[in-house]
DNA sequence: CAAGGGTGTGACGCGTTTGTGACTGCTTTT
DNA sequence: AAAAGCAGTCACAAACGCGTCACACCCTTG
């Protein structure tokens, strides 16, 4: 039986840590502005406030996708109050879901536990395919036919945001806000460049072309 | 509040509403050959099976489209196998992505969670057809029949401006207005140039002319 | 502190798009 | 029948938009 590693921004896992009778199934973990405290393995799980003393609840969850160690992490946002507006925040800042706070205990094992029913499957839905490209949100990977495309972050996260609107113009507005470059303010030619990049890297792994450009527009991830 | 509204034309969203918590996020429908039981209001998903009991996947999609009800729902099309031929007619058949199959619960809330919130907004007019002519504003891309039809910025924008007023003649000026023109004003007779070039890349496409000219008038898109 | 990779930006060059004038042929008017 | 009006088409030059490169500035690592 896998151990569910809890992390926490807020004092709730020492509170947790008595309500639990089992001990083996979850260890509890404080989690500050630089992560994890320690290394765990098994399925994670996050809970991330909204504010937080030394860091953006939204930065934390940033970081936390970019860490390699937490990547796959199932993240929840814990908001104050039920705004549309900060919901789409989080969401955007990669949390898979989030609770209306403030976050009691039965809350959290209430989700942990329906984690451990998903548990195993929801790695595999972690990754998504779209014709020969595949893309594997866990191991932050993408293969065009089983043959990897070595991705520098960025790209890697152009690559996502294409991909999961396929079919759909995105204006290098799009762009730019879908990977959630805000400040300081990128030129839109920029993207013109990371584009040349994401293309570049696709075709050293032997890949096709699925980015096309829409004149005076943007650019689509084409599917078909 | 949004609520996202899910359609599924198998079983599964019975053992769906057991698996979700919170209820308030979510409704769930079945969705038959005339459509969703009921109407509702914010985000809708629908889930296609390529097969059914009653009525093919594919045109199961079609009605969702043409509805306007729906026509604005998010269409995902569950597939059995990795065809990449069905893929193709999927897409054209409305639908904005695909997965392979069989669906699981999971592969549902992931995907809905994670396009709900780093999609980008979809648009209300996103895809619209006149008789043989499909104009999906989404892709910007026309077709005929199937059959995409290569166009410049340009005339694409003439083409979707005279489309939105079919059976009507447009002057020049209306068609220079409605392309929003304005610096440096532009000669009337380029329309003229405009229309032919539009002419001959839906002929290119192996289209008819659905563009009659209106002697000392203008244009009209002509829908029959 | 040095080294190295990742990233944003300005600049350059090329291909595409596009507005226009001219020519042609058809239609309407006188 | 001649003249005038109108639309279809072509060729071309200017403008535009995109791909790419090199470089500077990070930020991380050793």
């Amino acid at each position: 039986m896998d151990v569910v590693n809890i992390f926490l921004t807020s004092e709730l896992g020492e509170s947790l840590e008595d309500f639990v009778h089992d001990q083996r199934r979850f260890t509890f973990d404080r989690l500050g502005p630089e992560g994890p405290r320690r290394l765990v393995e098994g399925p994670m799980w996050a809970f991330v406030d909204w504010v937080m003393p030394e860091l953006a609840g939204l930065e934390m969850c940033r970081r936390l996708r970019a860490d390699a160690r937490t990547a796959d992490a199932h993240v929840t946002m814990v908001l104050e109050e039920d705004d549309p507006e900060d919901r789409r925040r989080a969401l955007r800042a990669g949390a898979d879901d989030y609770v209306i706070g403030p976050l009691t205990r039965t809350a959290v094992l209430d989700r942990v536990l329906a984690l451990q029913s998903r548990g195993v499957e929801r790695q595999a839905t972690r990754r998504f395919e779209l014709g020969a490209l595949t893309i594997d949100m866990a191991a932050l990977q993408a293969r065009w036919n089983e043959q990897p495309i070595v991705l520098r972050p960025n790209e890697f996260r152009l690559l996502r945001f294409l991909a999961e609107n396929p079919n759909r113009v995105l204006t290098r507005e799009d762009l730019i806000a879908g990977l959630g470059k805000r400040e300081p303010p990128i030129d839109e030619r920029t993207v013109d460049v990371w584009i040349g990049r994401l293309r570049r890297a696709i075709k050293a792994a032997g890949g096709g072309n699925p980015l096309r450009t829409v004149r005076s527009l943007g650019y689509v991830f084409d599917l078909s």
